[in-house]
Parts: structure tokens; sequence; C-alpha cells
DNA sequence: GTGGTCTAGACCACG
DNA sequence: GTGGTCTAGACCACG
């Protein structure tokens, strides 16, 4: 379910994040879903319980999954999570993969294209 | 010419590298265009001369600009850059921006809409 | 009667606590009114027995409900009630809050304004 | 200018982000002043530098605070904190002391004469 | 069993 | 020297 690269230099409580996403968009997380614990992604990913902490604790802040109580975490609704993403951040990263296009030349058609795959891909 | 954003997360040779793509892309900086000292650089941005050492190289490495000894630095013909953008580095950075749009529900029409935005601001 | 927020970072047997509180300002629950067994709530509230013995604990620590041997709980007199809050705890939580607010540019006019509307929406 | 209570149930992280807000209400820290670093304030306090860390994350979360890489860690302006504060949350904390005063039988001009007492003490 | 807090470090990129 | 990430745990309240 959770792919994690450790070569990347992503951190792994990034990554983590996205995978999550990853997972909702494509329907393999639902809503109301039990999340597996803390103590037990950290053992299947064979990392520190910290890193995992950290990765649901930001994904909490985000609205995608909620703690309960000594009882465990689950999978969101999808209401609280459109609001809460950074429209400004991930427009800053755009914009910077796009100047890298189009210094090398690529044309606007072509990132449309790629854009387009990538999208589907998902 | 180079705005460097100091309390940006994005490290400042970073910030160097990708403000000669967009000046090149613009067209303020042109082929065979002189490039101002390492030092002159580092004064001007109230920067270490490393950090702007370590622009540079990354850049030549490019082939965004070249040295010549003992002359100085200019900006490279664009032949030689096409060639050398790290397409793999790129997809990969705009999939993980699309995953958070996608999960944030925004569709690919806005996607691309967005996407001609910034890069006609380019 | 009693509603419990699952999600809430509040512990339980806290929520029960206040929600008795809330009641009896309402004038829901009234001296003498007997009330509902560990039991029953526990079974009410689909949570563990022991949650809810935490809370009717506190709740008679506190001299809001009184427990008569074999026959039941009951709220107790108001009399025994206001002299056990502990006024230290709230003025160290309402300064928190205070704080919060002036922090956040919010002068005492509003805040006054906003303790009204609140305090009258008990 | 940092007074941690290490009997204090309150986590000591929060106290820290609480004490840097009072410190900047109370004009004791002013916009662009160096905050010490995560290494000095945790030999100071007598902590491990993970929490001083984890305060100067959410301190930075809520734009009190603005890290320069490899720099340091400065008081942000105002401007940026106002907004960012959880009414929500200062509201649910305020209703709960509310409570509890207005079931000791405390009334709404007690309160509001405590709530001044106190707001004027910051 | 659960997540939250904290310890006491190590290693790293950046400047 | 700086903050960010991660390790490998301990202890805790809650349920």
């Amino acid at each position: 379910m959770i792919q994690i690269d450790y070569k990347s230099d992503k951190p792994i409580y990034e990554q983590i994040i996205q995978q999550f996403k990853l997972n909702i968009v494509k329907g393999i997380f639902k809503e109301g879903d039990k999340v597996i614990s803390v103590r037990k992604m950290a053992s299947i990913l064979d990392i520190t319980p910290s890193t995992v902490s950290k990765a649901y604790a930001e994904l909490e802040r985000q609205g995608v999954i909620e703690t309960i109580r000594a009882k465990g975490t689950y999978i969101a609704g999808s209401g609280l999570q459109a609001q809460d993403i950074s429209m400004e951040k991930v427009r800053k990263n755009l914009l910077d993969e796009l100047i890298e296009l189009k210094h090398a030349g690529v044309g606007l058609e072509q990132v449309q294209s790629l854009v387009r795959e990538l999208y589907d891909s998902i």
C-alpha cells in the first residue's frame, strides 16, 4: 500500500503523506477506513515510529486522517481536505518545474500533453 | 536581475540557478553575455561566495554557462542546454504536484488552465 | 443528554464531566435526579464502563453527584458544588486563551463581547 | 525570557510556544529579533533539542517566527500572525472554562471582571 | 493497544 | 553553526 523509496532525497515522512493522498485518489483508501497503527506501519516499513508519527500528525493537520483517542486513526471525509491544500505552495512548485521545462525548450503544448499523461496515470 | 528569497526553504544556490534560466527564457540573459563574477554576485546578494560558486558550477555542468579561463564566465548557446535537462526529475516533481492537486479535487481541465497561466507568465 | 465527540482531543471522561455540569446549569439535570448507571451510560455511549466510572468518580469528588450505596447515584445539591471548583486551574486555562487572543490582536472589548456571547449561550 | 514549568501537565513544547507569544505581546520579542538557536535554547532549558525543534516548527507554521536557512530564526512581522489563529479552538476552550465557571455559580459580571484582570496582566 | 511527548543523540545540507 | 530528518527507544494517559 505504501511504497517508500529509501534512496530518495524526499523525506520518508513526506513520502508517506504523498502515498496516503495517492491511495485516496486511487480509491484504495476510503473514508472511514481504519489506518494501520503507527507502530505497525513503522515495523512494516522498517523505520522508527517517530517518523510515521510525524507523517500522521501532518496528515491530521491537513484533514486527511482523523485520530480517535486510543482507538486508532481513520481516513477522513473528503469534505475537509479540499480546503486545506496550500495552493500557494503548489503554484510555486509547479512554476519551478515549468521554468525548467520552458528553459529546456519544451513548448506549452508538449507540457500540456505531459501533464495530461501524468495526471491520468494517478 | 537575480531575486533571492532568503526566507524560502529553497536553497539559495538553487534559486540562483533558476533565476539564470528564467532570465535566459525571458531574453534578459543572451548567449555570449558576460556573467557577473562570483565575488561580485556574492557581494550584491550579500551571501557567501561559496554559495554562488556552487550555483555556477551546477550551471556549467548543465551547459547553461561557460567559463573561459582567465577571461570570465559567459551565457552559453542554447544548443548545449536542451539536452542536459533531467526530465526524470522534472517528471517526478511534476507528478508530486499533480497528486496534490488531484487529491484536492482539482480536475484536469483546471490543472491545464493553471499550467497555461503559469507557463505564459514566465 | 450526553453528547460525546469521539474525534475530540478532549478525553471522553472529561467530556462526560462537562456535559453533566452543562446539563445542571441548563436545568436539565436537577438536584435529586437519579443518574443513569455506569453500565447503561457505557452502553448508550458505546464506550467502556471504566471510562464512565472515571467520570462519575471525579464528579463525586467534585460534589456534583452523590452515590448512595445499593440505591444508585443522584445529582447533588448545588451547595456542595460551588466550593470545589479549582479556580486556580480555571484561571490558568483562561489566561492561556487570553494570551492567544491578545497575541492575535484581539482587544479587550472584543474579548468581553465574545465572553458574553459564549456565557449566554450556555 | 522563557519560563518552563516542568511539573505542568502542559507539554513543554506548548509552553515554549505560549511563552513566545507572551513575550511578543509584552514587547520583549520584537519583529526581526534573532531567536536563540534550537541547540542553545535546549541547553538553557535543559531539555532535548527535538522538543525545542517541535515548538519552533509549530511557531513557524503559525507565522510567529521565520527561519532563514543556516542563518537562524527570527521573530516574524505581526501581519502574518493575526490571520492564523484558530478561533474555533479558542472559542471551544473558552467555552469549556465558562461552563466550569457558570456551573460554579460565578455570574457573568464576575467573569467579565476576571477576564479583564487576566487580560490586563498579560 | 493506541497515539502523544520526550529523551539523547546521529547525520545531513546549507552557508 | 544552523535547522531538518531520523534513530531507537521510554513513559504516559486514555480506553
